[in-house]
DNA sequence: CGGTATCCCCCGCGATACTG
DNA sequence: CAGTATCGCGGGGGATACCG
């Protein structure tokens, strides 16, 4: 995108903010992901060639850091300067939730993404020792792409696209829609488990104790990607 | 802009706010105007084509609202969504103010959208009554955008680009770039006027209040602009 | 894993002209 | 003043392959 030949601090700042997928790696490094792959799991429709740029393109603004530290992978930073605009893409996500539900399309409820947020929520500290597996069903969408485990052991949490052949704990039967939809507050497990719309079996503590581990989107509760950027 | 293909917040904002020039246009709305051609003059660089496109989108994205008075000309608001979205504008303009400094080229500071700028915020409740005319020349840009003359008469405010005819009360005489810091606040008229690259001359009563008439950036003080969100 | 390199398409956008 | 119509291009970015 060229410029816009203002002096005018909202131009120069739409000069970097706005390109395209820009918003989106600034969320992903508010997340906690740091390196190429991560922002690539982040975004999976974006293409490593452009992702490369953009990194660059933040760099060159000051907005993004790289370390490459001798021997490591590269990991990326938000500068000061990226941090405060982690403030405008927290006040754009905001505003997305508030104002934006109506233009969710059946192409934006990808249960990957979904899946992929939820892992990172995950809060596992009163989990019970040893092996936790909770899986995902969602018969709305292709098989290939229907089923995710969640394993979780000694406070690690991976997600798997494939049955990781232990013992299930606890399973959601559910749309992405509806999952998603929880995800970002627009409805609550109450509700959908009242309406049969969402099915919960397995290990009765963790389905009771699912405020507990279960965290919501970022933007449901913005406070803590708040602190993130502090 | 294609959309993400994401159900996140920032996603569905993004497919909307980071069209191009659309943060410009929701600024202009936000500093107070409502028609098509007030929208061309804060973007000159701006095809009216694509004004209107992006005031059609914005209308049904509902972040803007055309009211067409029979007999009268169209005029377009921000509705509640889009003042929401202002904030989010007002927040890119503030780390721009602070981040972007460094970004901006000779080619950025366009006279014509600074004194576009600076005649929406002069405050003329103090002018003596009578016409009051304030000229400013930029020696530094090619003779057919050089010079402006305010022309102040009933409280009301005119910007010309030919000489007006009638005499003049105060005159700036300065480069466009030291103009455009003051307006933005990187910089101050004293500090200009002692370094001698800056010099207003004319009527003291007038040169002496300045600070009460001149008033700068709504992004130098926006809480002015959040006002208007209101 | 962490990127580059290439290719090519498409359409966003700028420019200009025109109309009521 | 308030837009619409048309045209053409440039390059942004999607897809894929490849490399250290």
């Amino acid at each position: 995108m060229k410029g816009y030949s203002q002096f005018c601090p909202v131009a120069k700042g739409a000069e970097i903010f706005n390109e395209r997928w820009t918003p989106l790696i600034i969320r992903e490094m508010m997340c906690g992901s740091k390196r190429f792959n991560e922002f690539k799991h982040g975004n999976p429709m974006m293409s490593p060639s452009l992702l490369s740029q953009r990194l660059k393109s933040l760099e060159q603004a000051g907005v993004v850091e790289k370390k490459c530290g001798k021997g490591e992978s590269a990991e990326y930073f938000l500068t000061e300067s990226g941090r405060d605009l982690g403030e405008v893409v927290v006040r754009l996500g905001l505003w997305g939730l508030k104002w934006a539900r109506s233009r969710l399309t059946r192409d934006d409820y990808d249960p990957q993404l979904l899946m992929w947020d939820i892992r990172r929520r995950i809060d596992v500290s009163g989990f019970p020792a040893g092996r936790v597996v909770i899986s995902f069903m969602f018969p709305d969408v292709p098989a290939n792409r229907r089923a995710y485990w969640l394993v979780v052991d000694r406070g690690e949490v991976d997600l798997c696209v494939k049955y990781p052949g232990f013992d299930i704990d606890l399973e959601f039967i559910t749309t992405s829609k509806v999952m998603a939809d929880i995800w970002m507050g627009y409805t609550t497990f109450r509700k959908e488990l009242r309406n049969k719309t969402l099915s919960v079996s397995g290990d009765r503590e963790l389905k009771g104790g699912i405020d507990d581990w279960f965290n919501y989107s970022v933007f449901y509760d913005p406070e803590e990607l708040r602190k993130s950027l502090s």
